[in-house]
DNA sequence: TCGATCCTGTAG
DNA sequence: CTACAGGATCGA
């Protein structure tokens, strides 16, 4: 699930949990958080209170008044979710906390992928200084996109894909995205002209605000089923499936050891 | 810069 | 059974 939107929408759905203390934190899965201790981040986060919620790119952030973070990254199959009782998790349930009042803080997580550390400020300055510029925000220009892709002779899709570049595309996205601006996922970024980086901006922008109002609007349905909200993908996943705009069938190709989808009729 | 790797679930 | 998955890191 977890690219830019559904990161932030998972963030909306937890901000009604700051303010509260933690009276204990569970590791179900230690391993998510190696190569760090887990025994020593549960010690340390209990009866710590969770002062704000924050995301960057896909990573989430919980600050503690300790002055330390929890740093969360959900991977490929993640999930943070605030919960009225913790006693209610499931067996998918790999940490937890429980907080003052009974709620609880669940994180789910099927393949076990993600990843939950303990970092001081310091730590998590480190880290997000290698995260790139938020594509929703004010300072995504145009201009801040064409000097990130002067002379870079990487795949578009895999540019995309670069959260040190832009933070928060992630398989599905960046696909999108380049549909949209009708770039073929193999074109070097930096061969990309005034006009095409102008609609590939721009593409960025919609398909993420897009995804985003699906996201939240999804997510804001207390945990049942929203199919129909999800956003419709016009490529993602649709391999073989006439093109929307051209009519062509949809292709599948190995990028970076993941798939892309494109129209090859109508990306060039 | 690329492939292997971390894991489990599900579709074909 | 194999292939593949909305991600990122590490070592060659």
């Amino acid at each position: 699930m977890p690219e830019l939107p559904e990161v932030e929408a998972v963030c909306r759905k937890l901000r009604p949990a700051e303010g509260a203390r933690v009276i204990q934190m569970r590791f179900t899965r230690p391993s998510l958080a190696k190569p760090q201790r887990a025994s020593r981040i549960e010690q340390k986060v209990a009866g710590a209170v969770i002062q704000q919620i924050a995301r960057r790119g896909k990573n989430i952030l919980l600050w503690l008044d300790s002055g330390d973070a929890l740093h969360v990254h959900l991977r490929m199959t993640g999930n943070l979710l605030l919960v009225p009782d913790v006693r209610l998790r499931s067996v998918g349930t790999r940490a937890w906390m429980e907080l003052e009042g009974g709620r609880g803080i669940i994180y789910e997580d099927p393949r076990a992928l993600g990843k939950i550390h303990l970092l001081t400020r310091d730590e998590v300055d480190k880290k997000l200084s290698a995260v790139g510029i938020e594509p929703l925000s004010d300072t995504f220009t145009l201009e801040h996109l064409a000097s990130q892709a002067a002379n870079s002779r990487k795949p578009a899709k895999l540019f995309l894909m670069d959260q040190r570049h832009v933070a928060g595309l992630g398989n599905i996205y960046a696909a999108e995205a380049l549909f949209r601006a009708r770039v073929h996922p193999q074109r070097p970024i930096g061969e990309l002209r005034k006009p095409k980086l102008t609609a590939l901006h721009t593409a960025i922008r919609d398909v993420l605000a897009e995804a985003m109002d699906s996201a939240v609007a999804a997510y804001a349905e207390p945990d049942r089923f929203n199919e129909g909200e999800s956003f419709p993908c016009a490529v993602y996943d649709r391999e073989g499936e006439p093109c929307p705009r051209c009519g062509r069938k949809v292709k599948r190709i190995p990028q970076g050891g993941r798939s892309t989808y494109f129209c090859g009729g109508c990306q060039k």
